[in-house]
DNA sequence: TTTTAAAAGATAGTAAAACTATCAAAAATA
DNA sequence: TATTTTTGATAGTTTTACTATCTTTTAAAA
């Protein structure tokens, strides 16, 4: 039994689906390729389209603009993460396992997907890691939003921030502590990677220590019922 | 009484310092202004010659190109944040009062210090929220390093991860938590200002639920000495 | 099977960005 | 006053980020 899983895209990403053809498939696929290798600065559709082996109109034709296209990949990511949490957490109802699970999908190495051809989510996973925060840091970040370019995002986000809730009820900080975890999962693997010192990983540079460190962190805090917040001094 | 202070800053940041002469701090003033209203994508060295009455070649002589304007910016923003805490916390005994300190100063408006004129820290707060991971976020990340341009950020990191240490010893992720203290407190300052369902602070749209939040991670956290995390199930 | 519409290929061209180079004028300093 | 350093003015190159057009190929409808 072979399953093939689909991801619906917001319509207005692309000018032409990506995914109803060959050529649409292949800029998606050495997009992935090309950003992990050379960085998203470093990338533009001429050097794409010739690894292609097509036209720079010919990318144009699929998507805008460059930005455009980095919003596309890292929105299929986090829809597909999304489903990945789903299908994982299904028929759990420990909220502190589906959590946990979680993060640790979140921090872990992801391995290539089979069942989506044309996407390799474990380099998708490292273009997250370095490159995700350059689709809202920008100046069209409230246009952007308008267009729901941001929904598969703020769904994870919810998705994780109502888990939370589901344990602690009283929390205050469910949607902010989600952003976070998310957030840090990432970084905290990029400095562990790239600038070491800004972390205690730096010398076993193993992802189970970032997932310890953020399930201290996250279970500390939603086990923390006081409304006043640590030590009263000040 | 009048303080000027002088921050040093690393010289292979720069081809010609920028404080020695008045063209040098109108490029710092006016590339501040720059950045902030048009975002770092949109900013050039020609609009912003233009913006000085000088021309292009002429920033071209202080700055290599834009990558490291904006390191040097961000940068002296960190060396001059690190001096606030510092001076702010110079006298304090109480780790617990002096972290309540600098989250407060990480995440709130931070008023223009007129001792240094071409510099309007108010906009470079700004900054820093919206451009300031783009520094590291790049490929050449690692060459950077090398270079120590992340000196000052990396400073800060430490004074923070120390004074954490000092409030809790035993505490095993004292420089993950400082990182994620800087971070988080921008990057949840950033979502409130544009992604506010990403937050719990859409509603009041006010930086002292930030620092509400962030002094509950961290006492929460750092309070929190169980060896093995949180509640054992899985 | 023909027709026709949609997609892809090939080529060309433009405006702006990101630089480098050169030379003369002005300022600062010795 | 001489000399070095800094600026101004101008010009030019390569690359990026597009837009336009026309032809060929492919796919779908009639």
């Amino acid at each position: 039994m072979k399953h093939v899983l689909h991801i619906k895209m917001n319509d207005s990403l692309f000018l032409r689906n990506p995914e109803q053809s060959e050529l649409g498939k292949n800029i998606i696929k050495y997009s992935i390729e090309f950003i992990n290798k050379q960085g998203f600065e470093a990338f533009t559709f001429k050097k794409l389209a010739e690894a292609i082996g097509t036209t720079e109109a010919g990318v144009y034709r699929y998507f805008e603009n460059k930005h455009k296209l980095l919003l596309y990949i890292i929105s299929w990511y986090w829809s597909w993460l999304e489903f990945q949490i789903v299908f994982l957490t299904n028929n759990i109802d420990d909220p502190i396992i589906k959590l946990k699970k979680i993060i640790r999908l979140l921090s872990t190495k992801i391995e290539d997907d089979l069942s989506t051809a044309h996407v390799n989510e474990a380099l998708l996973h490292q273009i997250v890691i370095s490159e995700g925060s350059k689709v809202y840091l920008t100046k069209q970040v409230e246009s952007d939003n308008k267009h729901h370019f941001f929904k598969p995002y703020k769904d994870l986000c919810k998705l994780i921030g109502d888990i939370i809730l589901e344990y602690n009820p009283k929390y205050k900080y469910s949607k902010s502590l989600a952003s976070t975890i998310i957030e840090m999962a990432h970084l905290q693997i990029f400095f562990m990677q790239n600038l070491p010192s800004l972390t205690d990983f730096g010398k076993s540079k193993s992802t189970s220590d970032v997932i310890a460190f953020l399930n201290h962190l996250v279970f500390s805090s939603i086990n923390n019922i006081d409304l006043e917040t640590a030590p009263k001094n000040k």
